[in-house]
Formats: structure tokens, sequence, C-alpha cells
DNA sequence: AGGGTGACTCATACGATGTACGAGTCATCG
DNA sequence: CGATGACTCGTACATCGTATGAGTCACCCT
């Protein structure tokens, strides 16, 4: 019974008459505590170290203790995707002059964040979309509107962007763990017939970075509404 | 004891003596069936679909007997996934005129294949290469190399287009599961601070081929080599 | 004061999973 | 005929997510 279930998350209320007397052992259960702690787990241990079991114990709880505050395993891996999306943007870009150099930021920003906790690429492609995404989709698809992007043009310049921040951000996260493995898959290059990859290195590249912020630069190129920006040097 | 574990994979080797008489039940169990039964597991019941019991069931054999042809799950996962990227490429491409094209055309083959199989997509961001990522990886580099890229820009351009084809499947492949959720997401998106997305329904935006193209043809506009390609009429 | 209610915790248990282990079958070759 | 090695598979184990339902305790109402 108990209310479980009411709604769309699970439960929550009540203020805050917590009688302040559990100096000792640990403080309550609660849902930031639970996310808190998850996140823990998966920068120390990756995405199978995450068990319901441990995450309880981490907590000085019982596992069973956890539902009460979530619905199930799959909520905390939401959370804590979400909460890895966290943006602190820029303080002040209400007039920025330069929406490109904007853009680039909150993107690589965007993947930062995201690598910095390298559990979360693999996690991203799910269905839900945190509050955090959505905020940084919506303060993207602003800054582009602002621009002069033509709103016929703006979803598809939008899904371009994550498309692009999506598939890097998700390979690096996968790619740095295994350096010898890449070697090892570079030499294998060699004794195949893989000719061009294998001249050019492909899997031995090391800056990520920098191929990141070229590759959008070049996008951004292309979507450029004002297109005499779109023309570098070359 | 036995073989196993003999150098990289998990034994093979021996001709064909089999003495060709069980008509009745299944044929023996091997590899390729292995992989190829998976793949129909993967397509009716996605990615949790898959366990090694059923995938034994399904073959007419004991669970345990996979474990002599693959090391392990993950290992039919990646045979999977590398059956499913196999490329019937372009017969006669040896000196096309349009690069260009050829590019579009791979790339918009590869998402296909990877769409037709849905699960692949959150398959692929995985260390292991397999023969036949690696060859498409070597036929772009190759189209582009001859197109004109110059091989100080080749990686930056094949992680690019890397990169935008693996968020745009990947992205794709884990939303169109979601019809009512989209909807749900986008009405959630109405009462609260997501103006600007709202507006322009990103979320509902259903025009995922389209979007890829013209993503891809910004993406290619900036990555031309020629320059006054580069340019478009806009 | 006493009983009820609802928030919260947790021990136990169930059904699944991946796979280690080792015994079994059988064709082949010495 | 005995040995070898390829191959199959029954059993067992540790671990997982979580359903169930009993337990604790603060609070409110009467």
């Amino acid at each position: 019974m108990a209310a479980k279930r009411s709604g769309a998350g699970s439960k929550r209320a009540r203020a805050a008459p917590q009688p302040a007397q559990e100096v000792p052992g640990e403080p309550p259960l609660s849902r930031d505590r639970i996310v808190a702690t998850a996140l823990e787990l998966l920068d120390a241990q990756g995405l199978d170290g995450l068990t319901m079991r441990r995450l309880a114990d981490r907590l000085g709880s019982g596992a069973m203790s956890l539902y009460w505050h979530v619905d199930n395993k799959e909520e905390v891996f939401d959370l804590a995707l979400d909460s890895v999306l966290e943006y602190r943007g820029p303080p002040q870009m209400v007039e920025s002059q330069d929406w490109r150099a904007d853009v680039v930021h909150m993107l690589e920003d965007w993947r930062a964040s995201m690598l910095r906790h390298p559990w979360s690429a693999s996690l991203l492609p799910r269905r839900a979309f945190g509050p955090n995404i959505l905020g940084r989709l919506e303060l993207l698809s602003k800054t582009l509107s602002r621009a002069g992007v033509a709103d016929a043009d703006l979803n598809v310049a939008i899904w371009s962007l994550w498309n692009y921040v999506m598939g890097a951000t998700i390979t690096r996260g996968n790619f740095d763990l295994s350096d010898d493995d890449r070697a090892a898959a570079q030499q294998r290059l060699a004794s195949e017939r893989y000719p061009t990859i294998e001249r050019s290195r492909l899997l031995l590249d090391d800056d990520w970075d920098g191929a990141f912020r070229k590759g959008l630069d070049f996008l951004l190129d292309g979507l450029a509404p004002d297109r005499n920006f779109g023309c570098k040097i070359g």
C-alpha cells in the first residue's frame, strides 16, 4: 500500500519536520542523496558498478529502502544523467555579439560535462529528456534563433549539432579507456586491407579536442545563416 | 582443457568432414548459425531479449554449448553488430566523378543498415572495431582522399562524419519507439520554461531522413576541399 | 490517553541471468 | 583398441532487480 506511485514520480511531499537527532549514523535517505551517491559509484566503478545493493550499502541502508524514493534502477540512471548535464550557463549572454562563440562554448561545455563522467555518454541516448538537457536545448535554440536562423531551419540545425556532439562524446567516452586496444586495432590494420586508414593513423589520432573543435567549425560554417561567415579563408 | 582460446577467437579449424546425417534435427552448431539466430532474436525482442539461454533454445541446443563457439555474450554482441554493418558497396566506384554523392550514399546506407536493426545503434559505441566497420571507414577515407582532402585534414573529416552519423543514428534508433513519449515530453515543454523548442516543436519533428540529409550537406559544405562548393546559393 | 494513519525502512524470497566446472558423446587416428 | 580432441550439456553458483509484506515511528484526531 502506502502512497507509492502517485502521479508521475514517487512520493515526496512533507515539508521538513525532521527531528534532527541522527547525527551519529547517516542522514536520512533522500532522492538527492541517492543520486549523489549513484554518481560517486558510477564515477568510481562505471556503468556496471552501479547496483542497487551496492548503492544501498554506500548509503548505509537496506537495498529495498531505495525503492521508496525511486521507482526503479532506470530512474536512478535517468536522474544521474540529468544531474551530470546541469548547466551553469554564461552569467549574462543576454545580448552577446558573438553568437558563434556562444554556441561553441555551450557545446564544448556540454561535451566536457559528459566526459567528466565517461559513463554518461553511453547513457544519454535514452528517451527520457531530463530538465537539464531540455534547458541546454532551449538555450541553444534561442541563441541560434536570435542569430538569425530561420524557424524552418531551426530544427535541422539543432539536431545536426546534437548529432555531432552526441556522436563525438559517445565515441570519445568509449575510447580513451582502451589505449593499447587502439594500438592493437591499429596494428591489425597493417596486416589487412585497410591501407588508407592505416596510413592516416586514424585509430591513433589523439587530438580529440582539436578534432571536435574543427569539425564543429565546419558544421557551423554550413549552418551559419550569415553566409559570408560560411566561407573561411580556405 | 580442450583447445579453447587459442590465439584470438575460440577454436575453429577442422576442414569439413561432417558425416551428414543429422537431417532430422538441427544442423550443427556453428559460429555463423549462432550469429544469425542472435540477429533474429535481437530484431524480435531487442537488446534485453537476447539471453544465452533463449539463444540456445532457439538453436535447439543447451545453453553451455554456445560457449564452445563463442567466448562470451559480449562477443555475440560484437559479431551481431558487425554482421549488421556488412557493406555491399557500389559495384564500381573506381573513378566516380561525383565523390560527394558517393559519400552521401555511403553514409546513408550506413545509417539505414543500422536503423533496420534498431538495437545496433545503442550497441555500436564499443571499443571493438569489427572488419565491416573498418571496411566502411577505409572506403570513406579513400573516397575523401581521392576527392582531394589533404592528409592532414583526413582524420578530422572522417571523425566528423562518423560523429554525425553515429549521433544521428543512435538518437533516431532510440526515439521512434516512443511515439507518445515524445508527445508527452513535448507537452511537458508547454508547462515550463522552454518557449523556443516548444514553438519549433523540436520533439515532434518527424522528418528524420530529411534532417539527416540536410545536416550532412551542411557538414560536407564545410569539409569540402573545393571551397566554391562550400558556399551554397544561400 | 489511545488509536489510527501514513511515511519510511528492510529482511526475505523469487525468478532471471552469465558462465565456471566437469562429465558425457563420438569420430578419428595411432 | 586405446587415446585424442572436438563438441555438447546438466548442474551449480554468484549476482542481479525487485515483489511482498512486516516492522518502526512521528504525528494527528478524538
